[in-house]
DNA sequence: GTCATCATGTAAGCCGTTACATGATTGC
DNA sequence: GCAATCATGTAACGGCTTACATGATGAC
């Protein structure tokens, strides 16, 4: 999940350890208290994995070249990114601050953690999918609503058939949740609305 | 968590683990799917930390008295529980059936746990401590629901404040998550509005 | 006689947290 | 020179999950 929003974020832009927690916590207010002792080994991990790849800061002039010499596939927005980083503070070495970039084996990564063979189960998990559903097909963006939908009718039909001997407040806890299942359908269906309301406008028929 | 959960179960009548399980899987819809993984040893570190007893489930017939013999403290819906649960299976020894009863001092760490110094952070917390909301004297009830409330109102405020440069998904995610946190408050302003209503007819003033 | 359900438990592991330790840079 | 913020990391631990191991009972 973790790796899932990293990833996520990186694949937009290069960004070291504490940028991506900021974003984490301001832009999506979703993963809103992911801590330090957590983004720095997941990212450590996914530099082992060969999903990353670091370049040092600037750490005193010998140069940023730790293993990519700044391809020119595409990255011209990292690029920016790394120059944006270092703008206000000139040339100075500010501490070994790891600027990550994502590979290509990340962006294959990525996909799949998107696509999410892997338990779409948790709210957040999907919330952090949908959030990054630009990078999906037209196709598996509609299959990823259409299977959280499915899944959230399940929730609210197990929820209704034990209606049972509950006191107000617990009550009140199982309606409250019942009706949110019931607006997050709703939601989806727009979602859904308008996702095939794309793929007819491209031209390819959107049957399920 | 767990913990509050099943103390709270038990506070309402004795059972075993199995059963513990189905109650929170059916009944409440909230810790939906809680393994037995979870279940026994929470019961083993309750029954270790003198919160509950158990009494074995008939064992071959040398008697259940484990800890406590039957005491007649109110323990009347206990001793129904399990002969409830013994009643189709008539006087059968049915593998080691560990009936567990909550402790005075159980009760006690039950009414901390959810008046709740701790966190009370996660909506699982809240809903938790809510469907459990009889046991709390009306002024801790109150409390309760007031404490989330400004929870709610400062998240709220905070993801209001950065609805930046979002793309269609991610901005569609920020702004249902608004919209469910815009209605979790009015619901909890109805549960609020109502608790103070029955303090003052109760007599005490609900200034607070 | 075998399958579903009831029933209890252990072990390994994931994913995340808090707390701790360190240090550089900027602004006052 | 001191505090706030930026920046990275480690260690210990918490809570829950999955998978595994075991066995009794009842229904068909």
């Amino acid at each position: 999940m973790l790796d899932l929003a990293i990833l996520g974020l990186l694949s937009e832009r290069d960004l070291h350890g504490y940028e991506i927690r900021r974003q984490l916590r301001e832009h999506l207010g979703l993963l809103a208290n992911v801590s330090f002792g957590s983004i720095y080994p997941a990212l450590t991990r996914l530099e082992k994995a060969g999903a990353v790849v670091a370049a040092e800061g600037d750490p005193g002039g010998h140069g940023r070249a730790t293993t990519t010499p700044a391809p020119p596939t595409g990255s011209l927005s990292g690029e920016l990114a790394v120059l944006r980083a270092r703008r206000h503070t000139a040339a100075r070495a500010r501490r070994g601050r790891k600027v990550y970039r994502i590979t290509d084996a990340g962006r294959q990564l990525f996909a799949e953690l998107l696509a999410g063979s892997g338990a779409t189960d948790d709210a957040r998990s999907f919330s952090l999918r949908l959030a990054f559903a630009r990078h999906l097909a037209p196709q598996a963006r509609l299959a990823l609503l259409e299977r959280r939908r499915a899944q959230l009718v399940q929730r609210l039909a197990e929820s209704e058939e034990s209606r049972s001997d509950l006191d107000v407040y617990a009550r009140s806890v199982v309606q409250h949740t019942a009706d949110g299942l019931a607006r997050d359908i709703s939601w989806l269906d727009t979602l859904i609305a308008s996702e095939r309301a794309a793929l007819v406008a491209a031209g390819s028929e959107p049957r399920t």
